[in-house]
This record gives structure tokens, C-alpha cells and sequence, in this order.
DNA sequence: ACGCTAATGCAATATTATAACATTATATTT
DNA sequence: AAATATAATGTTATAATATTGCATTAGCGT
């Protein structure tokens, strides 16, 4: 994975999560509507996890009657039920998911100072977790990490200060 | 640890996390006061996340006049940043911590079915978390792990029904 | 008692999320 | 094309969670 926090082609990240999702969605014999598209377009705008109402507010932008609550909530719903997307609990806000179609996992870093959230590889993690489950014969469905704390860029932006 | 699922003498983990609480508080000069007190009993009323409403309405009952939520919530903030309890962010719900004084860490396996929250120990996860962070130079302050399935008991109870 | 500080009381409001039901769009069959 | 079924969206209201700002009270040192 390329680092989020330099420079990179964003355009490439956006162009790429669409991609998926309509091959995901074709597959699957979904359909990825309007709203569906515009939502999951938003919280690609940036690698910064965003919240449900501030989706409401671009959608606003771009629709004639500004949607209401619900509508944001049932595509995200949607984005989530197909892995499209991660919920990141502690800020009740969503970001684009890496590796589209794996609905149960999600594992990031989330820099406090600019908000980035590095999605870190399942493979990283999830054996402990696995092998902690394990020895109380837990049986795992989903497995969310959210890790705060202070990404490269800002730890060395900080130092410098 | 033992296993809380089980038959275990609740009024014991009750009388321990009132004992750490009431000497961390000597210990950091800081007040134990009779509203703190309730609201850390009602979350170890049970190994179940409680929410701050219910914890709320456990209030009302023993106050003449029904408290407002910020009553709640100050004493919720004043029992995490002391690590005397955890906040469950994917339930919206607080548990009681098993090793009181370490605000930063909080691993769980919460079953869908019974609701219990199991606390991991912290060194079967956070040495996988570090080595992750470590190579994206990332510098970790709090790490959470929400981890959701069915305990040991639960899948037992389902699999002779 | 006096003054300081921390804790609590209290009213209002912000933020996040869902329920319930009406309407519209899409796909399929006839 | 009309009829039907299903999924998606619109709409209104409200539920659930959390915070802000200011007033009051309690505890503590002097």
C-alpha cells in the first residue's frame, strides 16, 4: 500500500474504489445507484473518515431538495452490507474500505492531529486476535481496531515545530 | 482470569473494582464521590456494556430528584480518563476495566447473543498492533479492539438447540 | 467565617440514527 | 404495452446519544 499521508495520485484512489464497486455490484447482481455512487464518491474524497451528516451535506449540494437522514443511512448501509466502506466507531464516521467485499474486518490507524485513517492489512492483526478468541473458544464474525494516535507525517511535522 | 461466563461470584469483581477504585482515587488525591460510586456499581452490576441512559435511570431510582444526563456523562469521563472503566464505541456503552489505572488500552470480545464483554489481556494483541503501527512509523496512543461473535457458551447453548 | 476550587444541578440544544409509511423507479412477466 | 412484483427513494417524525453554558453547592485550606 502506497502511503496516504504524501503525496499520492488520489484521483487513482477514487477511480479505483468506483471501479470496484461497480464490478462488485455487477457480480453480486446489486445495484449501484445514484446515491449509492455519490456517497461512496464523498467519502472518497479523502482518506479522512466522514461523518453521516456531512454526507447529507454534499449531497445537498448536488440534489435539488435536500435529502433527508434516511437516505444517506440506506446507502451507507448499503456500502457497508457489501464491504464497500468501514465504519469507524469511535468517530461515528466512514471511510473507504482497501479491499472491497470483505464486510467483516478493519483494522486502522487514525492520526489525531490530521484525521488520515491508514487501513492496515487484515493479515497484520488478526491471527492474535484469532489465537486470543481461540484459547476462550470465542467464535469471531467481525474484528474492528481502531488505533489513535500520531501518523509519520505529523509526528514529524510536530518534531520540527 | 476466570471465566465470567460461568458461574463466578459476581459480588467479588463488584468489591474488587470498588477496592482499585477507591485506592487509585487515594492514590492520585483524587474524589470518590458518591455519584462516581454509583455509576461505577452500575456498570459492574453486571460483565454486560451499559448504556449512559440506563446507567441514568439506575440514578434516578436512588435520587430524589431525577439527574440530568451531564451528571452521567462527567462521571463516565472522570471514570475513563482514570482507566477505572471502558468505552465500547461500536455498542455506545461502558464496561468496567479489569486492570484499572491503563486508560489507553481496551481489547474485548463481546458476544452478540448474551452480550458479555470479555476483556483480553492486553499483551495477546499489542505487540501485533505495535509491529503494525511501527511500520508505518505511526506513534500509538490508544488502541481498541471490538471484537464481536458468539462466546463459548452461547455457541454450546445454540448447538443443542 | 472567607475565599478558592472542584463537583454537581439544570436548561437547552447539538449530533447521530431509526421507524413508519408513502411514492417512485426498475425489472419481469403477461 | 399493461400488469405485477420488488427494490429504492422520499418524507415526516422521533428516538437515542452527547454536549454547552451557566448557576449553585460542597469541600478544603486559610
Amino acid at each position: 500500500m502506497h502511503n496516504i499521508n504524501t503525496q499520492h495520485d488520489h484521483q487513482h484512489c477514487i477511480d479505483e474504489a468506483l471501479h470496484s464497486a461497480r464490478e462488485l455490484c455487477q457480480k453480486r447482481q446489486l445495484k449501484f445507484t445514484k446515491i449509492r455512487e455519490q456517497v461512496l464518491v464523498t467519502i472518497w474524497a479523502s482518506h479522512k473518515p466522514v461523518g453521516a451528516y456531512a454526507i447529507l451535506e454534499e449531497l445537498a449540494k448536488e440534489a435539488l431538495r435536500r435529502p433527508a437522514p434516511p437516505t444517506v443511512y440506506r446507502a451507507l448501509d448499503f456500502l457497508l452490507d457489501n464491504g464497500l466502506i468501514h465504519r469507524i466507531s469511535s468517530l461515528n464516521a466512514f471511510v473507504g474500505c482497501n479491499e472491497p467485499g470483505h464486510t467483516h474486518q478493519g483494522h486502522f490507524l487514525i492520526c489525531r492531529h490530521c484525521q488520515v485513517a491508514i487501513e492496515l492489512d487484515t493479515q497484520l492483526i488478526y491471527p492474535a486476535i484469532s489465537a486470543a478468541a481461540g484459547q476462550q473458544s470465542f467464535v469471531v464474525d467481525t474484528a474492528s481496531l481502531e488505533v489513535v494516535g500520531s501518523c509519520a507525517n505529523c509526528v514529524e511535522a510536530r518534531h520540527h515545530a
